[in-house]
DNA sequence: CGTAAATTTGAGAGCCGTCAAAACATGTGG
DNA sequence: CCACATGTTTTGACGGCTCTCAAATTTACG
């Protein structure tokens, strides 16, 4: 029988435990979160969760990168998200008490924390702060899909995908002398899907970029100057 | 002194009374709910909240149509959402107890009730239940961006206004001999922020629809055949 | 080294943005 | 009822971008 009052909290030496969903439980709730917690590593392109299946639980990515996506009937998809470490996937299907609509997927060698499915609808209906932060989270992922929705009827293809590769270069890259450089954790295929255009468009926007002197490509390997992030791609 | 044991839930005798999210809420906080309570009529183009505003609590529309816009920095406008009887608007705004991002206006006369900011903070506080069916309308407004995101990315522009149309006479249409006819509740300029275009071409794509005969268009007034419902628009 | 997969390039057609002007609708005052 | 002003919608012209299909090239990996 496990013993409920000394049970450390799960999420105690994670980097993000101030922000966790399920930081606020306490005491009482700990065992049934302890029990329902797994820790799971993922090599690249693994997945974690694929569309159309039933909510395993709440999900959290650790560490890495995971790319959500839908598979549409017209055999294209779409990449909706990328979740990074201190991200919580999963949280609509288990909310919604229903299949997932997106396939998550690493990107790059991750980690996912787990709380099993009956454990985790337990702690949440016995401490509604729990609820609180998955409903911030919910919050969070409508400002985000509010600003998508908004950049895509706003901004030209071209823009958005500098956009897009300032904000990878800020997570993923690192500075070398007066450029900042990053190993791409997208393929071309990839980030077609993320900002709506077909691959050979994708390239060819590379190409246009590239001629603009924004980026220096090679492959996966992206370099910037440091001081263009104020730059527009016009 | 407020009598707190007979007082009648505000929403009973709402036709969304079953589904609203103050639905769960018991005697015990049915005197504040009701203090917190308001009821509203709107006048066609009249606003709700704008913009970069404080919460003032939390709206369900009761009657007519809401659009929720958000007024970009460069002057264009986006149309986000339209809000129908039943639907629940500014919640965003009131659980991340942060600014309105987007702006509501009536598009036809309508009405909206109102619980403001402080009691609907105390009802939800006390009332785990509410939070969850907030959570569940979240969940909800979720998966239309998510739908949007991909029909953005995956339709064209005239597919997709020919979508929107037929869902629109789906609602403000009637049946008259072997067509549907509606008066349109949104301006050209509208249906062009909804879509994610340029007004001249909302007009292009409104002659192409007309042209391909899946409408009958002269201004607002619109008629299409009945079983046009399973056509595509190419 | 060779095969499969990913990416790039080419050509052509169609769609959209922009600017400008015309047509149409609406409301006001004479 | 007309004349007029204002705001909305449509049309025209043109350049640029994206899609599609096809082929060439590069990259990844056994």
């Amino acid at each position: 029988m496990t013993n409920t009052h000394d049970v450390a909290h799960p999420c105690g030496k994670c980097a993000f435990y101030k922000e966790s969903v399920w930081q606020p439980v306490e005491a009482g709730g700990m065992g049934v979160l302890a029990r329902g917690f797994t820790r799971k590593p993922l090599i690249a392109n693994q997945v974690v969760f694929a569309q159309d299946t039933e909510s395993q639980g709440i999900f959290c990515v650790s560490a890495g990168l995971v790319a959500l996506r839908t598979h549409n009937p017209n055999g294209t998809s779409t990449l909706l998200r990328l979740a990074y470490p201190g991200d919580v996937i999963g949280f609509r299907s288990f909310l919604a008490n229903a299949k997932h609509k997106t396939e998550a997927r690493a990107l790059l060698p991750s980690r996912v924390c787990i709380v099993a499915h009956r454990d985790a609808n337990k702690v949440v209906r016995g401490n509604p702060a729990v609820l609180e932060r998955l409903a911030a989270r919910c919050i969070s992922e409508i400002d985000t899909n509010h600003e998508r929705i908004i950049a895509t009827a706003t901004t030209s293809n071209k823009q958005r995908l500098f956009d897009l590769l300032q904000r990878l270069m800020a997570t993923h890259g690192e500075r070398v002398n007066a450029h900042m450089r990053m190993q791409l954790p997208l393929s071309r295929s990839d980030l077609a899907d993320l900002i709506g255009v077909q691959p050979e468009t994708m390239s060819r926007l590379f190409t246009r970029l590239r001629h603009d002197g924004a980026f220096v490509v090679s492959g996966r390997e992206v370099q910037m100057p440091v001081a263009s992030g104020d730059r527009n791609a016009g």
